[in-house]
DNA sequence: TAATCTCAGGAAAACGCTTCCCCACCCACC
DNA sequence: GGTGGGTGGGGAAGCGTTTTCCTGAGATTA
């Protein structure tokens, strides 16, 4: 780097003495406040800023005036284009209003979620977005919930985007619901036996779409399975397929708990020489890009919505108004070419 | 929300006269200081923290020490993958260290750079991370490298990921050679008439992988092109691939500048009913995991790497050692089933 | 016994900002 | 010639920390 010289920073008082008036007015200009300065003032405060390089401190003045312009997202892993998606969602939304968004990993683990929220309440965050599912039996539920409640005292407005054992308002879809059109549409198909691959032991949102799965098998009458494990992976959805090829008899469909998992099962008959959608039809849940190349048939959630309204909604509520209740975003089937009438 | 009285935030001035001590020692004991404090006041404040669930705030704490523990990483686009992996190397290396990761997208455009790296600063990051590469004739360089220098003078440690018109330490790959081996290896199994789809026009990255290919071609005596336009996009790669197929002659092998390009025009060859890799050899660049499903030849660059490293280098040289220089990571052909022998 | 140390603890400055409250005008109005 | 109201500006408190410097009280040494 050039040998400059390590200036710490420009302060609004360099600024002021530079202008030769007091903070107050200088901080007035700069925020251009209701507060009367008159024109001359004003110009001299402007050309002082300018020569100084001035860029207001945002840690100053979170800290004085409560609002750390500051929005946390935690989700299960960033690169999960599920994650990356409603992530983005977000940060348009901040980054148009001058928010920051911080990104927090949890790897799908409710201990570290709990970190994650202390660290982003210590930097004041002013809302916390919570992306994913939560887990049906949690040992540390309580205490995440707990810790929920006391960042909400805190004026820190918390939102999920899935189902969650904790008191906050939300913005999510009808998993029940996606999977069960997405199985009817498979039935009106003139399928019969439809296997299906699970999403990841214990979550909300694996245990919903599940459900919705037989209850459309026993709408139509139909027996539910064969069912195999699952845990949103490519791998774990191949290695499914790759099982039921084994059984006797081939089933008519595959549905994947999530696109990764239907993909994976994909490769897999491929692979064995099975005929898509001619021999078994596969299909997948969300619409990540991923099922746009593999051209797969699934159901579209709005994820990009979700963050984005999240995101709005905090920052809306930013006075102190409520952040509101639940909202149900739609979701929408989309047939591809990995599905055919039987 | 339960109607829990909306509690201000614990202070430590709070958890201090609560156990009835002054605040320096009640910061002594919460940040376990040098400064000897007895076994008792130390229980009665840890007590008292206890009691008010006390933590301490992040900002009040970065506006003293100088050290927010908050790294800001600039993104084209989170979604995309290539960024998804670099981020997560980022925030895993963070999160360990306590710190916090800011995400900015500035899709590709060096004018959002710019406002992003403004308001990193105002938050007092300790580092940022140029993610993304930069463009050739950039009308706002000057400004952006004019902004970096004056960061880099207010002790924030700026890192950029790939070729760059400004002054930083870099971490990042030689993307020249990762096109020459490529199409080195493509001429190996004996292809002759290798086409080319490029990246985004004016970037770096785009003209360095073309120059690549552009060499190794040269250095076979064999002719380069056709060469299409691209950006790094399926879409774009799609439709190079099908003005491909309009040429009187098909190539050999066609190769994308990046996964996504090369998948997309794979895609096109499978819908032209093309054999691949029997007729025309496909081949990527990045290994993303789009490249792994779609048992892509690609070339692998170690992005999750790229993030760990850099803001280990951040957090290492946090007290205000030179944060080092130029880091070249090293690439590896990864050959898999879309190229064979002509 | 006086001088010196070590151990514990407190007061207060500083970080950089916003904002409340006060003051001093100047002008208009009755 | 008072009173009132706008206009322009400053002083200083306060946000929640860390940290430097200082003060006592005992214990130790000469």
């Amino acid at each position: 780097m050039a040998g400059s010289p390590k200036r710490p920073r420009g302060s609004l008082a360099e600024v002021a003495e530079l202008a030769g008036v007091s903070i107050a007015t200088a901080s007035r200009v700069v925020n251009d406040s209701p507060h009367p300065v008159a024109e001359a003032t004003r110009a001299r405060v402007l050309a002082a800023a300018e020569e100084l390089g001035y860029s207001p401190s945002a840690l100053a003045r979170a800290l004085v005036t409560r609002r750390s312009r500051i929005i946390g997202v935690i989700v299960g892993d960033i690169v999960d284009p599920y994650f990356a998606e409603i992530t983005r969602g977000i940060e348009d939304v901040c980054s148009k209003a001058g928010y920051m968004t911080i990104v927090c990993n949890a790897d799908r683990s409710t201990e570290v979620e709990i970190e994650q929220l202390k660290l982003l309440t210590d930097y004041h965050a002013e809302g916390v977005v919570f992306a994913g599912s939560g887990y049906i039996e949690d040992d540390r539920g309580d205490e995440l919930a707990a810790l929920v409640e006391r960042a909400s005292d805190q004026e820190i407005k918390v939102l999920s985007l899935a189902r969650r054992d904790f008191e906050a308002p939300s913005v999510r879809i009808d998993n029940r619901a996606v999977a069960r059109e997405l199985t009817e549409y498979l039935i009106s198909l003139g399928h019969r036996r439809i296997a299906f691959i699970k999403g990841p032991e214990g979550l909300y949102a694996s245990a919903d779409r599940l459900g919705g799965y037989e209850d459309a098998m026993g709408a139509a009458g139909l027996e539910a399975g064969p069912v195999h494990e699952g845990d949103f992976t490519y791998d774990m959805g191949h290695a499914a397929a790759v099982r039921l090829l084994a059984d006797a008899e081939l089933p008519d469909a595959v549905i994947g708990a999530n696109d990764e998992t239907a993909i994976g099962a994909l490769a897999a008959l491929r692979q064995a020489e099975i005929a898509v959608p001619d021999r078994v039809s596969v299909a997948g849940m969300t619409d990540t890009r991923l099922a746009r190349f593999s051209d797969i048939t699934t159901v579209s959630i709005p994820l990009y919505q979700f963050g984005a309204i999240a995101a709005r909604r905090i920052i809306a509520g930013a006075g102190d108004a409520d952040v509101g209740g639940d909202t149900l975003l739609p979701h929408r089937l989309v047939p591809r070419s990995t599905t055919a009438r039987r």
